[in-house]
DNA sequence: TCGAGTCAAGTTCAG
DNA sequence: CTGAACTTGACTCGA
């Protein structure tokens, strides 16, 4: 396979803008909603133009993009407040051939035994789905974690499945699953991705953490496939230490080559793009451009 | 102005 | 059973 697009995820170190800034829900009134989305949808129209400049074609728009619209209190009309902002970041969009991803947080779990916090996933998922929809409709993808595992990890996939069907038709073409470093490896992921024919994300630090059986080509290769016709995309990572996974700044040149060329090496005719998940964002992504793939390319 | 504490939200695990 | 960690950035308030 051939790699198209390294990205990265909501914000630009360069431009130090960010399109997650926020408030506390205490203080939201009118005024401050307005001017915070009005700040992070010029900051995306920002960092897009940036991108392009620098060829980068691929970014995560942050979760924040409007603070508390998945709140259950939230009383504002965003689509149409900023209905003229969002279509013009959809034809900046694609004018660059971007694409665009979104990423709910640790709180979004759609598998839960809690009623309460399914009902509260789904708002959020639907948040992210209108989102994507006006923004890029074309390449949007919401990326999520299977969840929780509540001591039953069967009953706990098959909670997720069924919660799925709930959601709305677009929100379910949208939606694609992620490893995650603890619960669910990419074996779960691609048995859960497989039964709802969605595609799988396959982040190598999370794998290395939570490792599934199996040769790392094969699951690979089945990753690949739920993806169709469509572009697949891996995420990329490093981290400090042994606890925890706080990212480091930049992503290791070696990690990242040996990672590129297993990809490389699958068998498909295809592109594919990689999001690098690392603290200096942008500039990590510019290191790997101006380094690493130098030396693979020779 | 700076640093410490806090934030809408969930799950897991140590004690 | 409870409280802290998880992981993370940005806000807020008090010094």
């Amino acid at each position: 396979m051939k790699l198209r697009y390294l990205g990265y995820a909501c914000i630009n170190m360069s431009l130090e803008k960010t399109t997650n800034k926020t408030f506390r829900l205490s203080n939201l009134t009118e005024e401050k909603y307005l001017d915070t989305v009005r700040y992070n949808l010029k900051s995306l129209e920002d960092i897009i133009r940036w991108n392009a400049e620098h060829g980068i074609y691929f970014f995560r728009i942050g979760s924040e993009l409007i603070p508390f619209a998945s709140h259950a209190d939230f009383l504002y009309d965003w689509t149409t407040d900023f209905k003229k902002e969002f279509a013009a970041l959809h034809k900046l969009g694609k004018k660059h051939k971007m694409r665009f991803s979104m990423h709910p947080g640790q709180y979004s779990v759609l598998n839960s035994p809690d009623e309460k916090v399914v009902v509260n996933a789904i708002r959020d998922i639907e948040y992210h789905t209108e989102v994507l929809d006006l923004i890029s409709p074309e390449t949007g993808r919401i990326v999520i974690h299977a969840g929780g595992v509540y001591g039953d990890k069967k009953a706990a996939m098959k909670r997720f499945i069924k919660n799925f069907s709930k959601l709305s038709k677009k929100a379910q073409g949208m939606l694609i699953l992620e490893n995650d470093d603890r619960s669910y490896n990419i074996a779960d992921v691609l048995e859960i991705c497989t039964r709802l024919k969605i595609p799988a994300v396959f982040d190598i630090l999370h794998h290395d953490c939570n490792p599934a059986e199996g040769d790392l080509k094969e699951l690979l290769k089945m990753v690949v496939e739920t993806w169709g016709e469509d572009i697949p995309k891996f995420h990329i990572s490093s981290r400090k230490g042994e606890k925890g996974c706080p990212h480091t700044d930049y992503i290791e040149p070696e990690y990242f080559i040996r990672f590129k060329k297993i990809i490389d090496n699958l068998h498909f005719d295809k592109e594919y793009d990689i999001m690098i998940e690392a603290k200096m964002k942008d500039k990590a992504v510019l290191k790997i451009i101006n380094n690493a793939m130098k030396v693979v390319n020779g």
